[in-house]
DNA sequence: GTGAAAGCGCTAACAG
DNA sequence: CTGTTAGCGCTTTCAC
């Protein structure tokens, strides 16, 4: 239960603290010592319950076996599932997580990082960055740091990056839309509006939109701001559901936002789909049960925290080497449940 | 950008690293420092962007200014929900947070405690613990580590503890049901059957039962292992609802068993609340949205964070001092909303 | 008012 | 094969 440092286990060994360490990580067999006195050092520190002390190693030797997860919300589901990936293939490496919310701030944001680098000493962050310039983190990855962008991708971010084809997945969703018949289709989303998923999920329902022959209207493509999410959200639905807007289906950039557009169009007492088709980017696990289930389009979340960290132990791992910065675009997923009316119309549904 | 250290900076100033030192930490007045040097100190370490080296530090005196929560899984959002109030209370005193899952998995939840206790020099420990039994966590406490349990008590612990009233909150569930002229109500509840709000959920549910003339039936509650979740719910719900048991209602003792209670339920085209009514401990947000909207016995999450901290803090502050482990139960409350029927019986409603 | 020096626990270069 | 030693960056006792 007590304590122990190396000292004292050398000590207690008749040994110097040199012998103990190098065999404890391994290096007896490199530095020649005798497999018996090996095997009388790890009997010994087991039985004494040995544990080092990783301030005192991080101290000697700048590795803390932590690495920082920075995403804007860790109780936002999508953000939580993504950290649990992390969380266990990092503990397989033997780190540990560090989590910090960011609340959308880019100040904070900042601050965090700044933090936690400079004196949590983590030895790595995986971030969903909220900044609108790479140049922070850029340098930060000069300076040795490693550094991995998950979700949201950076201009000009000489990081490496892992997240999903954003619009992609945002066209095959316009497009199922625009199969099952609707032509007046809402789009709702989320500022900042530098996010590059944002961008990048309208562009996808924009051109879906022109391929289809019909051109965006402005108008029916309304932004959200994140400190007043429901209230807006509200607003913004309203407005457009009612004339002279008046539209047939809505996509919705994410799961928070529709979840809020669907407390309003509930609370109206509009039917889904029949009066309003409604699909989501992101896909979480109430959208199984709710009514009707939601069709949305689903992210690998366990995929990008797998990768996050394997990209991760990747720069650890190759420090002095240059390596040039790696992005990676998972594919989407969409699940078609009801709330589109795809069960409706089932004649409609190839495309 | 540069890192730079006490040494280097009491070196540019032309002092000694001691007075560096003790103007940074405020203890400059104490010391009887001159205010001039004070301001000239901390002008220049603003200038150079001095940050201190916390695991220097840490090593010095036992202060990582770091804690651990450690909890089922940090994906599940009870958790994650708790874990952000926690963050957010952390860090405002410059704590940062360690999250670890068990997975329910006791010899897991022992190795990470250990490992975080005493290679991360963790310096405290927030725990929503599946052991059952608190040996371990009451060494460590006695050994002068802060250690607060949430959400789950454990037998004999000296320990804090700050969760809900769960038996409470289950009779109030259990009232409801009743009031409302259920009498056949099935419980589902999951193992291990020794964690402590299960108990007390049960007994909740029986207790409320036998006050109003009912025999709580042995074979109407169910218990769901952790690993099989989602069959082994089917199974059960299906084998209460079919005869010869026909519940009319099911109390389901959290939100990710209901969740799978509803996924069957909807699958079997069972209407709810006409056909069976239900009802669940933790209310999460996608009850609001689902159908119908579930009525559920609602926990004070971020309450249940901010006290977490709060009496982390007390202990880290009052070391040396012997203080009585004190144990909180927050209120829980019933949200009503339409999966028991209360707005088809209203004139029932009053109990 | 201020500085020198010890030491937290560990690693690794260097010396035998 | 094994031990001595220096030092990572910080705090704090003691001395001037």
């Amino acid at each position: 239960m007590k304590r122990i440092s190396l000292n004292e286990l050398a000590k207690q060994l008749n040994v110097s603290k040199t012998l103990v360490s190098l065999v404890l990580n391994e290096k007896g067999d490199a530095y020649g010592i005798s497999k018996a006195t090996q095997k009388r050092v790890i009997r010994k520190a087991a039985e004494l319950n040995y544990r080092p002390n990783l301030m005192a190693r991080g101290l000697r030797n700048g590795k803390s076996n932590v690495i920082a997860v920075i995403v804007a919300d860790i109780s936002n589901p999508f953000y939580s599932k993504i950290s649990r990936s992390i969380e266990d293939s990092a503990s397989r490496l033997g780190f540990q997580i560090i989590v910090s919310s960011t609340e959308e701030n880019i100040i904070k944001e900042q601050r965090l990082v700044e933090m936690l680098v400079n004196e949590q000493n983590v030895n790595g962050i995986i971030v969903a960055s909220t900044q609108n310039s790479s140049a922070k983190l850029n340098a930060f990855r000069r300076n040795g740091l490693p550094v991995v962008l998950i979700d949201r991708n950076l201009p000009n971010a000489e990081l490496d990056y892992v997240g999903v084809d954003n619009y992609q997945g945002a066209y095959e969703a316009t497009r199922h839309l625009l199969s099952l018949g609707y032509k007046k289709i809402g789009l709702l989303k989320i500022s900042p509006s530098f996010l590059s998923t944002i961008k990048e999920r309208t562009r996808g329902y924009e051109d879906a939109l022109k391929d289809h022959g019909i051109r965006p209207d402005p108008q029916l493509i309304r932004e959200i701001p994140f400190a007043t999410m429901r209230s807006s959200t509200h607003r913004e639905v309203r407005s457009l559901i009612a004339p002279p807007k008046s539209i047939e289906a809505l996509f919705v950039v994410n799961s928070n936002l529709a979840a809020f557009a669907f407390e309003y169009i509930h609370e109206t007492g509009l039917r889904v789909p029949q009066d309003i088709a409604v699909i989501s980017f992101d896909d979480v696990e109430y959208f199984r049960f709710s009514n009707p289930p939601v069709t949305a389009v689903a992210q690998p979340l366990e995929e990008i925290g797998t990768k996050a960290v394997e990209m991760l132990m990747h720069q650890l791992n190759n420090k002095n080497k240059k390596i040039k910065p790696e992005k990676i675009k998972l594919e989407t997923e969409l699940i078609v449940r009801k709330s589109c009316g795809a069960f409706l119309k089932r004649g409609n549904m190839t495309y």
